[in-house]
DNA sequence: ATTTATGCTTGACTTAAGTCAAGGCAAAGC
DNA sequence: GCTTTGCCTTGACTTAAGTCAAGCATAAAT
């Protein structure tokens, strides 16, 4: 069946056995988000988890004013909101589709029995999960690096890692998300990228950043160098 | 036998069948470390996960400079190391002793065996660390609150809720490290409770805060007053 | 096609908080 | 006891980055 083929190349099943597949995809519910439609909004009860089969979502938080920080952006393959479900509590972000979005959701309760005669499918799960306070602990990380330009750089610099260190990038969010990705504000964002376009670290065209100086940047981004 | 006993107070195995304690306990190993000594660096393989009967120790990184950022303080009760063993990969930062401390570790290849025949074992742990993904996604929403005053008030509400509400509270780590987990200086943290106390929201004594105003504190944290 | 949002950039101004430097205080060590 | 070391505070100065405001460009909506 198709759902089951998806299953098997999600990285949070990796390696399991067929019969496991066909498990999962007979619990899974698939559902369609249009751009910008909320998914779940934080202190909501936890009913399942999410994969990405296409689009992109992105979680965040809203402070007492309404101002959004967000926390990751999700993207084709991807699992969200499986914290909660583990936990059996509420959501403690909010998720939203950026454009229009399929996901397989995976309900509560059958996934909890599921797991609980499937011990391979939980020591999988608990690498992933894992990993992801990994990638958690780097963001805190970045938000301690005190100047903003280290940030963007260090950004700048993973993005054309994932991208098998490609120079031209395409900024595949906006530039508003970006600044709040990196806890600050859209202004900065501009006013950086084009200090670094004087300094020749990048050549900046509206949606894309041209990787000029990659040891620059890195520079940068460890704090040994600064901008003018 | 002792170690049994005390293993069925962990959160992290909480709620197990009795014969579990004692097989946890079988694959355990008790340690000792001296005040500031070293238990892990970053980087260095996962042999185990601890842990701690007795004590305090930190987690943190170290910026290319030297500089250090805590990502945490765990205390009696609290295991770390843990995301490294079951990704099968190597500790994502360093562990050193605040003060003398004794832990329990569980070798890595030892823990696996056991999950891989005990699914509630894995449910438990599953759990456990979706709990800890969520205080560090609340510890990512303080240190973006972009005032220091604000982070400090959410951190001494959260003493003060841990204690029970209690309105005199014990800093029961050094304003270098407080600074350090709110991402600023020692400096500007003695300024801040300088400032606090001139507002009569806090009384300061060396190794002390008393809590005056909760509401005002609460404010504070919010980003909805400001000090003045 | 025109109108309306949204996103992006730039400039002038303000301010929070970091750096540097010096001094006090208390605990740990000899 | 004295001395050293680490922790904490205060002051003067500097600076990164936030706020406010205005304008242009592009994309969405009617």
């Amino acid at each position: 069946m198709e759902i089951t083929r998806k299953i098997a190349t999600f990285s949070l099943f990796y390696g399991l056995p067929q019969d496991q597949y066909i498990n999962l995809a007979s619990i899974a519910l698939q559902k369609t988000f249009k751009r910008r439609q909320i998914i779940f909004s934080e202190g909501d009860e936890g009913i399942g988890f999410y994969i990405i089969l296409s689009g992109r979502v992105k979680i965040y938080k809203l402070s007492s004013e309404g101002k959004e920080q967000i926390l990751h952006i999700m993207e084709a393959q991807e699992p969200f909101g499986e914290a909660a479900v583990f936990a059996g509590e509420h959501y403690p972000a909010s998720a939203q589709a950026i454009i229009e979005t399929k996901v397989l959701l995976f309900p509560r309760q059958a996934f909890v029995d599921l797991i609980s005669k499937n011990p391979s499918l939980a020591l999988n799960m608990l690498a992933f999960l894992s990993r992801r306070l990994r990638t958690l602990a780097s963001l805190v990380e970045n938000l301690s690096l005190k100047e903003v330009p280290g940030r963007l750089a260090a950004y700048l610099l993973y993005l054309s890692d994932r991208n098998d260190g490609a120079t031209i990038l395409e900024l595949d969010i906006s530039k508003i998300q970006l600044a709040s990705l990196l806890g600050t504000i859209p202004e900065t964002i501009s006013r950086i990228l084009n200090r670094m376009g004087k300094d020749k670290l990048i050549k900046g065209t509206p949606r894309h950043v041209h990787i000029l100086d990659i040891q620059g940047l890195a520079g940068l981004a460890e704090g040994r160098k600064r901008l003018t």
